[in-house]
DNA sequence: ACTACTCCCTGCCAGC
DNA sequence: TGCTGGCAGGGAGTAG
């Protein structure tokens, strides 16, 4: 499922078709994904060159010559995949699957670089939880989808510190708190549950317990924070090997198969050195956790 | 302000 | 074999 890091290794997998290209058009084989397309959609778009691929959390930015920049999101099923020329399978490069099942391509990027052949990038995404909006570069920020997005979890930003102000009086659970976009962006159900694990802390415990009285992080917090770092750097960067990797891949770039220590994973034997716990699952908030009852705590 | 719940949508899979 | 129901999940919306 695209969490930051897949989105992350999406905007890398599409910046070398995407980035400098012109929209010669945008095909919306629907009109709508979860919302419906802004109206003129397609004819704002036209012609416009592509200056920039970026990425907010979990949204996929894609910046036009204009100003105007395309706001997507891949949802739970969204993916893209880049097709050559004609469609013709192009060695080394994102090719065809063309057993895919293509009643799902809801919009196509008709593109074309200077001295290349056109190309399209397609947008695929079964369950249309996905979407795409539209909004001018300099209303970026302030656009209500983005304003009140929190930390990054990549980098330095994201520090004992930092969670011990986003904690500070907040009864409910570490999950939940780890969930909530407006702390930390771009974490969602696997990577809480992956950081929760090498943090060894438990997702049921209060998120206000890795706060001190005087509102300093706990040695608890210190762990946490640097757990999410790493997780989130290492998910990265295998999302990079597997763009390398294409060999192996069906063209899509959307979610991969990663080898998680807890995440679906249950009644397996918890993977951490000495400890003789099983993967267990409860649901907080409606979501499933799996944890380790034994070293999470 | 904070918390927790429902809903959207389709594909997949277990169980009958 | 085909049906049914549960589950997956991000985020908007809503209610308390």
């Amino acid at each position: 499922m695209p969490e930051l890091p897949e989105v992350e290794t999406v905007r890398r997998g599409l910046e070398p078709a995407m980035q400098g290209a012109r929209i010669e058009r945008l095909e919306l084989r629907r009109p709508d994904l979860r919302f419906p397309f802004p109206e003129g959609l397609a004819q704002s778009v036209a012609g416009q060159k592509i200056s920039a691929l970026g990425r907010r959390a979990k949204y996929l930015l894609i910046h036009l010559e204009n100003g105007q920049v395309l706001i997507c999101h891949l949802g739970m099923s969204g993916s893209f995949r880049v097709e050559h020329g004609d469609g013709a399978e192009t060695p080394g490069q994102f090719h065809i699957a063309r057993s895919r099942d293509q009643k799902h391509d809801h919009v196509i990027f008709h593109l074309r670089s200077a001295g290349q052949e056109p190309l399209r990038v397609v947008y695929n995404d079964p369950r249309r939880f996905g979407f795409m909006l539209s909004t001018s570069g300099a209303d970026l920020h302030d656009h209500p989808l983005l304003a009140h997005l929190g930390l990054e979890p990549t980098g330095n930003a994201l520090s004992a510190e930092a969670l011990a102000t986003m904690f500070a009086n907040r009864s409910t659970s570490l999950k939940a708190a780890l969930m909530d976009q407006s702390l930390i962006s771009g974490l969602g159900n696997i990577y809480v549950c992956e950081a929760l694990w090498r943090a060894g802390l438990s997702p049921r415990r209060k998120a206000s317990t890795l706060v001190t009285r005087a509102g300093q992080p706990t040695p608890r917090a210190a762990r946490l924070a640097q757990a999410i770092r790493a997780v989130i750097a290492e998910a990265i960067a295998s999302g990079g090997s597997t763009l390398r990797d294409h060999a192996q891949t069906d063209g899509s770039l959307g979610y991969f198969q990663h080898s998680f220590s807890v995440y679906d994973r249950e009644a397996v034997a918890c993977p951490r050195a000495q400890c003789t716990g099983t993967v267990k699952r409860v649901v907080q908030n409606g979501r499933s956790t799996f944890y380790c009852p034994s070293c999470q705590r």
